[in-house]
DNA sequence: TACATATGTGAATTTAAATTCACATATAAT
DNA sequence: ATTATATGTGAATTTAAATTCACATATGTA
């Protein structure tokens, strides 16, 4: 089970792929639209949809030319929702609780 | 929330991580004991605890010069339960679907 | 106090992922 | 068929995290 975990939660490490699954929260997106959204380039918010979606944490559906990406309901949104709230209770929602390092 | 999130994730993203978090679901264990459990070396499973602490993944008690790690059980067990149910679900329990690049 | 055991940590190095860019592909419109 | 629009991708580069190691600290024991 630690492999698959391993890439599952890889595949969430980023501030892009982060941002793209908050951002389909409030709907569908194509590539473009979400490019606007997450203000990021095309090629990045690309690369970030292929691992997502390998990862089935987003489902995609043609419209002529377009592709419409959606957030995998039933697992992504309960998964967002627990961290949100585990943020919440535990690390007061400022970044968790990195301590500082060093010093004397 | 992205900002937070992403370093929640970055957190689990690794397998020595993940291979704590589930051997400390059997129950709490050592830095040591951890440290053989997972087979890694020491110094490495210290690094890593030290994140996971750092977002509450984890909580520490001392006993004597040892310190006892074990599960925040409160959001980590669901959340792994979550994850492993869309492994289950989506990715056919081997390390999602990644698909083959290039060839031609 | 001196020593042993358990753990933590800074910093150099290694390793891997993210970003970028030029180009490929795919579909649609003229 | 040609052009425009939308998206995907390989590979070089950049960036950041993981690993390692030598040493620091902390607690207990003789």
């Amino acid at each position: 089970m630690t492999r698959e975990c391993h890439l599952f939660f890889e595949t969430l490490g980023t501030k892009v792929k982060l941002n793209i699954l908050t951002t389909l929260r409030e709907g569908p997106l194509s590539v473009n639209e979400l490019s606007r959204a997450v203000n990021h380039e095309r090629s990045k918010v690309s690369h970030a949809l292929r691992s997502l979606h390998d990862c089935r944490f987003v489902v995609v559906s043609k419209d002529g030319r377009r592709r419409i990406y959606s957030l995998n309901t039933d697992t992504i949104v309960p998964l967002l929702d627990l961290v949100e709230r585990h943020m919440n209770t535990y690390c007061m929602g400022k970044g968790c609780n990195k301590q500082a390092r060093g010093g004397r």
